[in-house]
DNA sequence: AAAGGTAACAACCGCATCTTG
DNA sequence: ACAAGATGCGGTTGTTACCTT
């Protein structure tokens, strides 16, 4: 079975990337006859390719609904959270994102997220970094989220242009369990947008558990109109007279950790966001220690 | 300007599971 | 119930564009 077409087949079985010619040829057909059968679709419409790899072609490009573009920092949060219930099962957290496909999924998981993991020299499975990314990643991801749903239309008043000059601080809440978040601190009850970052969000619950958010708060969390507060807030505390993703110092000690080692992040000149269009670069590495 | 390195994405492969006759 | 083929999934590799030196 899967996929063994021998050489020298004289059915010259195609491989590499897709012309457009092969493009057309697959959606007309597709047009015509609908998906399925991807044998016989890939005999029957004259494409000399494999029913898999006309299938992976619709369903990864051509389909109509494929989304295409940069992942939004929801989606990033989103799948930064799925994988963390549900480890590799991209198909499965593809259908928590509309219009993306699981091997995008898969490609940004790798090329972004695994990437900070390598440069960590830690395990992108381990606990340590599951916790980095919660304490870091994806409170950031928030906060984006957060500034681009409100739309305030003039830049923030000192913009990060010398970052190396101005301080911030993020401070994680000592003794509290990490993760956070209760469904009322998602339950974002009001239309205020109060947003403040330098707001410290008390957590109701500091035993939750393994996963962020609940299935009610991940049905929220898909709405981002309803975003106001940020959930991962709890985690740390911004300055809002200083923060501007410029340097980071992060004290993590005596946070009672359960099973976790304390940690001490110091970052300078962290290099959060690269640009506006949140194509994250996680944080600079070389600017990063990590004690235990 | 060119070469080398890296990141991002597209596509392939093998295996597991499902479907159908 | 079983076998063969079809489909789906996750891991891996190949290609290309971009960046750095």
């Amino acid at each position: 079975m899967g996929g063994s077409f021998n050489e020298g087949n004289s059915h010259e079985i195609k491989r590499g990337p897709w012309t457009p010619e092969e493009d057309n040829l697959l959606v007309h057909y597709i047009t015509c006859h609908g998906e399925g059968r991807w044998n016989s679709l890939a005999k029957s419409s004259g494409l000399k390719r494999t029913g898999k790899s006309c299938r992976l072609r619709w369903l990864n490009y051509l389909k109509p609904d494929v989304k295409r573009g940069n992942l939004s920092p929801h989606e990033q949060l989103l799948i930064l959270e799925l994988h963390s219930k549900w480890g590799n099962r991209w198909s499965k957290i593809a259908c928590q994102l509309p219009g993306r496909t699981d091997n995008e999924i898969k490609n940004y998981w790798r090329t972004r997220v695994q990437k900070q993991a390598r440069h960590l020299k830690i395990d992108s499975n381990s606990k340590i970094f599951v916790e980095t990314l919660r304490r870091f990643w994806m409170p950031r991801l928030f906060e984006k989220i957060e500034q681009n749903s409100s739309s305030s239309p003039s830049p923030p008043p000192s913009p990060p242009s010398s970052p190396s000059t101005s301080t911030s601080t993020i401070k994680t809440h000592q003794n509290k369990s990490f993760l956070p978040q209760t469904e009322q601190t998602l339950m974002l009850s009001s239309s205020s947008s109060s947003s403040s970052s330098s707001q410290v969000v008390e957590n109701k619950n500091p035993n939750s558990s393994s996963s962020i958010f609940s299935s009610e708060s991940m049905a929220m969390l898909s709405q981002d109109s309803n975003l106001k507060t940020n959930p991962y807030s709890d985690c740390y505390h911004v300055d809002n007279n200083n923060f501007d993703m410029g340097f980071i110092h992060l004290d993590m000690q005596n946070r009672g950790q359960g099973d976790m080692s304390a940690l001490e992040f110091q970052m300078a000149e962290a290099d959060w966001m690269k640009n506006d269009d949140l194509d994250i670069t996680f944080w600079n590495m070389d600017e990063l220690h990590v004690a235990f």
